[in-house]
DNA sequence: AGGCGATATATCGAGCAGCAATATATCGGT
DNA sequence: ACCGATATATTGCTGCTCGATATATCGCCT
């Protein structure tokens, strides 16, 4: 049989799907699905979003000016490819950096109460 | 005026918020109040639940039998203490080990799409 | 030709967790 | 007496993720 690779759960996603998305729009234009499997590829499975969370999601990114749309009717595949504004950009930088303050906001907590986890801290002072 | 320190948003405690409380009981015993005073402090302010959060969190948690209650009535504050089951402290470390999966797993996404963050990461095969 | 799985987008209802607001009650300081 | 901190609980709201469903095209296999 097939090796299972379990998924992380959709509670853990909820605070970064935007970012990655908005990462993926940033090396190159993209449509929907191709999104959506490169994020499912890259982490090897395990982040796989729906395709009912893939296009609420863009939708509302394109809602919030963060990304742009344009139609590709050209093949016989409907493609709406996105790409980033510059407000998108902006969101990208600042979402990436409030990522890594929580990472690491994490990270100590953690390390006080139960593990020794990843880097000692330097003293602080 | 007042320095004013910007929490995290919702959407990224979704995924930790069971993992930090479980932390806080793995270290002593506690009740609601003080677990989650002991989560905003040591987060500099910067995770702070609700007690509309806490409260029904707690009462989740103990659904799952993953903690247990007893109410001290000896002062005059009704306090709930809360400990950890033996299969809370196996939840804790389990969870945590995903949170742990869940973050390099995101830095591998992150630096491949937008930035050379964290280490270097060896070349693949 | 027909069927099927992958490609491609959209929407709906269900479920659930975090939030602010509200309620209740005790305690200590002014 | 009042007020802010302590302490727990519940309620209604909002918004996200999910699975299911719908539609349509394409390439491959039979």
């Amino acid at each position: 049989m097939a090796k299972k690779v379990d998924k992380f759960e959709s509670d853990l996603l909820r605070g970064s799907l935007d970012l990655m998305v908005l990462a993926v729009l940033d090396q190159e234009d993209q449509y929907g699905y191709v999104i959506q499997k490169k994020i499912r590829e890259a982490s090897g499975e395990k982040v796989s979003m729906s395709a009912g969370t893939m296009y609420p999601l863009l939708h509302r990114l394109e809602g919030e000016k963060l990304i742009r749309s344009r139609w590709d009717e050209s093949t016989g595949r409907r493609r709406k490819w996105y790409s980033l504004t510059a407000a998108g950009r902006k969101r990208l930088k600042r979402q990436a950096i409030q990522w890594n303050q929580y990472v690491e906001c994490m990270a100590g907590l953690m390390q006080g109460y139960f593990t020794p986890v990843l880097k000692p801290k330097p003293k602080p002072g």
